[in-house]
DNA sequence: CCAATAGTGTCTGTGAGACAGTATAAG
DNA sequence: CTTATACTGTCTCACAGACACTATTGG
């Protein structure tokens, strides 16, 4: 091998071909909580959690539904901008609390060529999209339940319904690792079925230890409506003095209230801080 | 655009190379605790943090320190079988615990050209490893310590001292990831400082709520080398018997006790599971 | 005996879980 | 008045933090 002085002068000299090279994608889940109006006046509104597809036009997985994605530019961006790229052209959406969630490499993940996937988890406030999303389809999760380490999903748009499951096996005893394997998918193209529950569980640990939650939120809302949307990500009912302690000091009451609800009115709160 | 009448025909006729393409590597931050005996034989030895680092034997960065690591064949091999190769040849270890870490994919990582580095976490009992480990050199972290948002390292490897430093902001007050960036580095190759300081925070957060600290001890250990353990990792000294309290149903005593330390033996105990 | 660690008993305060109670709107 | 939610008071039990005490070795 010839031998360099410099950096610079192997830098020139330097072949970038010597090394086999592929494509990688940036995915997105895009995660939200929905209300949907019940038929009783006075009770509150249902909570979903809702999640953003793509319908592929194109092989492979024509006529899929596969979650917003595209292909990095390796000259021009990171993964991270690729990925608000596509969002920004696929479904319009900027701004959002996105982050990174974990890199699929499996050999076969897409027929077409080797592709390594980098995949990534954004939050928002449903209620705040007038616009009805370009090209993409909000899905709500009506049902998700993990029974004999297996995980079934129900998915629903108002006029299609996507079913799979998904297998959860510990890695290791010593970890909080999972493997997840496709157990039953018709629907959803690549691995996006696994994307979606890896997802899901990253943000359920995370909404402990952080504020994230306010990214799913308006900006003034009640503490009722707050501790559904707890509910609905960690699919169990929360008590609400323990809820109401646990959030005290993460919100700001305001002097407004809403009413017209047929029951008592409720204050309106707001995140006590800035989100970014 | 041609009218595909089936996945088949589409595939066949798929050409590979519209897409540009970049090289992806993986790197290993290897991390394990080492004993040092102390001069007072009464007392027990000193424990540190320690991680593998390699030489660079070319340019770029020729003659600085990296995380071992290198670039994934991209026909094979997913990036933790690259990892294991890397490790395997590099470092001459095999079997341990490894854990995809983080995607890290700023454009001039890499000065010859665009390179994607996803990072692993590697967790290792030092002690087991008897024959010294080939091209690459164990670090003892003998400083690691955060003022003003900056984390300051003193490394040490019984001829050699690197220094660094790396900024950590929060990203947004409303989650806990941070944004590292190098302040200080001169020993390093790559964005290896901050992969490292990645890479030891998150076993620290993992150590609360998971068993991988086994990774890191011989099958027979006191529960005072145990307690040790953490408080190198988390940096701080626990009580007693609160931390008995909390590793209690992890473990087995057995009947065997460590002697001959200058003061009362201990009961060596076990892990209670298979660790994987 | 001394130095040093191993290992345990127990008190105390905090805080989550739980239940029950009061408040207030719409119809 | 009924229904349904908003919001609060308080009890209890578990458990982490803290301190102090006993046990046991090598020299």
């Amino acid at each position: 091998m010839k031998e360099y002085k410099s950096e610079e002068e192997f830098l020139k000299d330097y072949d970038s071909s010597i090394y086999e090279k592929l494509s990688m994608t940036a995915d997105i889940l895009v995660l939200s909580v929905s209300s949907k109006d019940t038929e009783n006046y006075r009770k509150n509104e249902d909570k979903r959690m809702s999640i953003l597809l793509v319908k592929r036009e194109e092989y492979p997985y024509k006529g899929k539904w596969c979650l917003p994605g595209g292909f990095l530019d390796p000259k021009k961006e990171t993964l991270e901008e690729c990925a608000r790229r596509v969002l920004k052209k696929e479904t319009n959406l900027s701004d959002l609390y996105l982050e990174q969630l974990y890199t699929f490499d499996r050999l076969n993940r897409d027929p077409r060529l080797r592709v390594i996937s980098t995949s990534f988890v954004a939050l928002v406030d449903k209620n705040k999209l007038k616009e009805k999303v370009k090209n993409a389809s909000w899905f709500d999760i009506i049902k998700m339940e993990e029974k004999n380490n297996i995980v079934s999903f129900v998915l629903e748009n108002g006029e299609e319904k996507i079913e799979f499951k998904v297998r959860k096996t510990l890695r290791e005893r010593t970890s909080d690792r999972y493997q997840f394997t496709t157990e039953e998918n018709t629907s959803l193209a690549f691995d996006h079925d696994i994307v979606i529950l890896a997802g899901i569980e990253r943000i359920r640990n995370k909404l402990s230890y952080t504020d994230i939650v306010f990214h799913m939120l308006p900006e003034y809302f009640t503490l009722g409506e707050l501790q559904r949307v707890y509910e609905v990500l960690l699919n169990k009912k929360l008590l609400d003095p323990a809820f109401r302690r646990m959030i005290a000091d993460k919100v700001i009451k305001t002097e407004r209230m809403k009413t017209g609800e047929g029951h008592r009115p409720s204050y309106l709160y707001k995140y006590k801080y800035e989100k970014s």
